[in-house]
DNA sequence: ACCTTTCTCTACCAAATGGTAGAGGAGAGA
DNA sequence: TCTCTCCTCTACCATTTGGTAGAGAAAGGT
């Protein structure tokens, strides 16, 4: 039977830094060696708990919108109406980007993946997202967000809670720094520009 | 002396491929014999004009950089105070990002550059971005905008636009299709979503 | 003690990739 | 016509990459 060698199982340690890789440097930039050589293991240790490259990638993406959807989910159940709802979420989602950088850079791999393996994806995602629109949708009949298309809506506060999350180069070239400090405000500021945007 | 072998010169006819599969693909994940395919060449031809991949890869990124700071200049200059002129550049953008979807796609490989070639090309654009938070500070100030951090706000605009004109998949999630009408109508939500993010 | 299962390794391999060497064609000037 | 320059090609090459084959260590059950 199983038992570690490590601090994790060999599987897991694979999991981690793979995710970490696709991530940081995208899929088709990251080698099995490179993974290997992190892990501080031989390639064909990686082959025996993944048996293909494909298998580590279909293995890397669903553990991945597992971990957000879990992320997500306990703070859209909690909280209350309105924009109170949406704030809990984005700080969720932050929270984890800030944890685990790489876990949103790899979501952005989703653009270059052939359209079978994202179509599994996104099915995996549909009932989330529908759950969301028809919430948005209420919200704005109620009143307590600006009337807009709600599914363009998501798209659009989507984009800007990853984009702001992943795109550290775009943060550099306004001279931002990543310290614990600016991390704060950045959160700050970024919630006040989605409410403004959200609330009538 | 140079003479032209079909539309445009073979230079010119590689740059143009190289920039879109590198934006789609990213650059990792296109060979040299991807592009020279596609371009209908030979590798030594196209070796022949860039004599690395690094070179070609250089003039890719200063190419499109230079082209994307001349479609933003002009509107930027043009156009009133206020919104009108935040609204003259998205369009600008948003036009340039639907008749070459791989530029805004070639952005994004900024944050898988070495620090070195980042920082060249963030210099050549610092004084854009310089002008543009002083111009938000102006604006600011006359209350035309929203206060905020002008630093900040830049990265969130620039987050919300690359990221919905780049982000496909998350678009195909919200079950939003890319037909002529469906663009239209997701520019202006954009407009709008940016406008009540920014006015005061 | 012995066998079986589980796990990791070394040793290879074929294809793809970035790059080199140099041949050859075609127009321009002499 | 000869030659020079410009441009594109075929023929290789070394390295990297995803993947295969199979040996060997370690532990558990019998």
């Amino acid at each position: 039977m199983g038992f570690m060698a490590q601090s994790a199982p060999t599987a897991d340690r694979i999991l981690t830094v793979a995710t970490d890789l696709f991530g940081r440097r995208g899929i088709a930039g990251t080698s099995l060696d490179d993974i290997a050589g992190t892990v501080g293991v031989a390639k064909q240790t990686l082959l025996y708990w993944y048996p293909s490259k494909d298998a580590l990638i279909g293995k890397v993406l669903t553990a991945t919108a597992v971990e957000l959807l879990y992320a997500i989910d306990k703070p859209v159940r909690g909280a209350g109406d309105g924009f109170a709802r949406v704030e809990a979420t984005i700080n969720s989602v932050f929270a984890a980007a800030v944890r685990r950088p790489s876990l949103l850079g790899l979501v952005r791999e989703l653009n270059r993946l052939d359209t079978n393996t994202s179509d599994q994806l996104l099915d995996s995602m549909r009932s989330h997202i529908d759950t969301a629109v028809v919430w948005l949708e209420g919200e704005m009949q109620a009143g307590r967000l600006r009337k807009a298309d709600p599914r363009i809506l998501l798209s659009l506060v989507y984009a800007t809670v990853v984009g702001v999350a992943t795109e550290t180069e775009a943060l550099r070239a306004v001279g931002w720094e990543p310290t614990v400090g600016n991390l704060r405000k950045l959160r700050r500021e970024m919630i006040e520009f989605l409410r403004a945007a959200l609330l009538p």
